[in-house]
DNA sequence: AAAACACTTGGTCATTTCGCCAAATAACAA
DNA sequence: TTGTTATTTGGCGAAATGACCAAGTGTTTT
């Protein structure tokens, strides 16, 4: 592994690891028909706001979902919606684990 | 968040948690053309073997490679190859995050 | 059977992640 | 200005992750 590559890998593993975690996924989600303040997502999660605040940023931080302040809240878009997309082929292995699981039993 | 919902999106998280790794998406790309035994791999990771070993136990285990044993040797097999693809749109977000960088200079 | 080879597993330690609470900031309202 | 609402940030403890070394397993060679 070249360190060109290493610097490559990094990136790309930065982003995955920011989609990496079941209530940023679920964020996303939300945020692919339209914008939301923090307050609608924080809603929807069984968590504190700090919690979601904290998720929305490592997804910003991540250049997935981007910010911008109307009054005195802040409402999160998405930035790159062929993301959630893209899951389809996470879902071709999630049903391939499941069928063979039910081969096992 | 139902606990429907809350169990699809543990499973996906799951997966991309397992991709999120520098060193575990090199051993991808490395697989995609090709099955190869751990040594092989080995060789291009500046790590140990053992952790090169658990790192495609952790593939494994998220379904995405599979593996046969051959004499001596294990060969690793990717099972999931639009894995691989779906990564271009994570490129996307690198390439976006590369450019609003470049603005801010 | 003993040695050598290819790989996995267990243990340990350092680092990171996650969730909550409390405190800070920012915008608006009274 | 003081208070209220919306959100972020800092700090802390618990849990997960990652890397190495050492020991264990399975296979072939001698």
């Amino acid at each position: 592994m070249t360190e060109q590559e290493q610097l490559r890998l990094n990136a790309r593993a930065t982003v995955l690891k920011a989609l990496a975690h079941p209530t940023r996924l679920w964020l996303l989600e939300q945020l692919q028909q339209q914008e939301h303040c923090v307050c609608d997502l924080t809603d929807g999660v069984n968590a504190d706001i700090s919690t979601v605040s904290k998720h929305l940023s490592v997804l910003k931080q991540a250049g997935i979902i981007s910010s911008r302040r109307d009054g005195k809240q802040i409402y999160y878009r998405l930035e790159t919606p062929c993301l959630l997309k893209m899951l389809s082929c996470v879902e071709t292995v999630i049903e391939k684990n499941a069928q063979n699981h039910a081969e096992l039993v």
